[in-house]
DNA sequence: CATCCGATTTCCT
DNA sequence: GGAAATCGGATGG
C-alpha cells in the first residue's frame, strides 16, 4: 500500500472508533452518515484532542455534564447547543475516560435528496451540509442524538466510502472556529477535508480571545 | 467577501 | 451574574 493507494476499505465499528481522533478524522472523510432518510458523504471533519491536551475542546477542563459522553465510549456521539440555536454533532474516540472526538463538519448529500429538499427548503443545496450545524440540520440530528451509539444498529449509522478517498487529496490545516489559546489554529492543524470539494466550509479564523484568567 | 447580530446553554467568577 | 460559545443567515459592498 503505497502512499498514493487508495486506503484499505474501514469497517466503522467500535475499534474503528476506539483510536485516537487523529487517527480517526483523516479515515472518516468519504465516510457516509445517515439518520432519518439523508445520507451525508463526510468531506470535512476536526479532531479534538483530550482533556488537559487541547484547549480548544470542550474537554479541556475536564469533565462536567456537558462532555461526560466524550469521556465514555467510543462509537457514540457527542451533540452540542452552539450560539443560542444550533446543534454539532462529534463522533467519540478512543479509550473510555480519554475525551477524543471528531467534529463532524460538512459533507454532500448522496441519498435522501427529497427529504432533505424538505428540510432545508429554500437553502441551495450545496449549503445543505456545509458546516457542522447545517450537517446536523440536513440530517435531523439534535439533543436528543447527545450519546447515541452509532455502532449498535440505531437509527443513526455510519457507512465506508463506496468509492476510495485517494490520499492524495486529504488537505490538514488549521481548526475553524475554535477560540481561546492557540485559536488561530497554527499550533492545532487538526482539520481536514478532501480537497476541490464543493461542500467544504469557508475558513473562518476562530476570534482571539484574552486570557481569561 | 465582510460584517453584523441573533437566541440560549454552559460553565466560570 | 455574565462572558463566551466547535455557527449561520441576512445584508451590504
Amino acid at each position: 500500500m503505497g502512499l498514493l493507494a487508495p486506503r484499505d476499505p474501514v469497517t466503522l465499528d467500535r475499534s474503528f472508533f476506539a483510536r485516537p481522533a487523529l487517527v480517526v478524522a483523516p479515515e472518516l472523510l468519504g465516510c457516509r452518515i445517515v439518520h432519518a432518510g439523508v445520507t451525508v458523504r463526510l468531506t470535512e471533519v476536526e479532531a479534538y484532542a483530550g482533556e488537559g491536551a487541547d484547549p480548544g475542546s470542550h474537554a479541556f477542563r475536564g469533565r462536567t455534564p456537558r462532555t461526560e459522553v466524550m469521556f465514555g465510549e467510543a462509537g457514540h456521539l457527542y451533540v452540542y447547543f452552539s450560539y443560542g440555536m444550533h446543534w454539532c454533532a462529534n463522533a467519540v474516540c478512543g479509550d473510555e475516560g480519554v475525551a477524543q472526538a471528531v467534529l463532524l463538519r460538512a459533507g454532500e448529500v448522496v441519498a435522501g435528496h427529497e427529504v432533505a429538499a424538505v428540510r432545508r427548503a429554500g437553502v441551495p443545496e450545496r449549503d445543505w451540509a456545509r458546516g457542522p450545524a447545517r450537517l446536523t440540520s440536513t440530517l435531523a440530528i439534535d439533543r436528543a442524538h447527545d450519546g447515541i451509539d452509532v455502532c449498535g444498529g440505531g437509527p443513526v449509522r455510519f457507512e465506508p466510502p463506496t468509492e476510495p478517498v485517494e490520499p492524495a487529496c486529504v488537505r490538514t490545516g488549521p481548526r475553524v472556529g475554535v477560540s481561546g489559546p492557540g485559536g488561530d489554529g497554527t499550533a492545532y492543524p487538526y482539520r481536514f477535508w478532501i480537497e476541490g470539494e464543493r461542500t467544504v466550509s469557508a475558513y473562518r479564523p476562530g476570534v482571539i480571545r484574552r486570557r481569561t484568567r
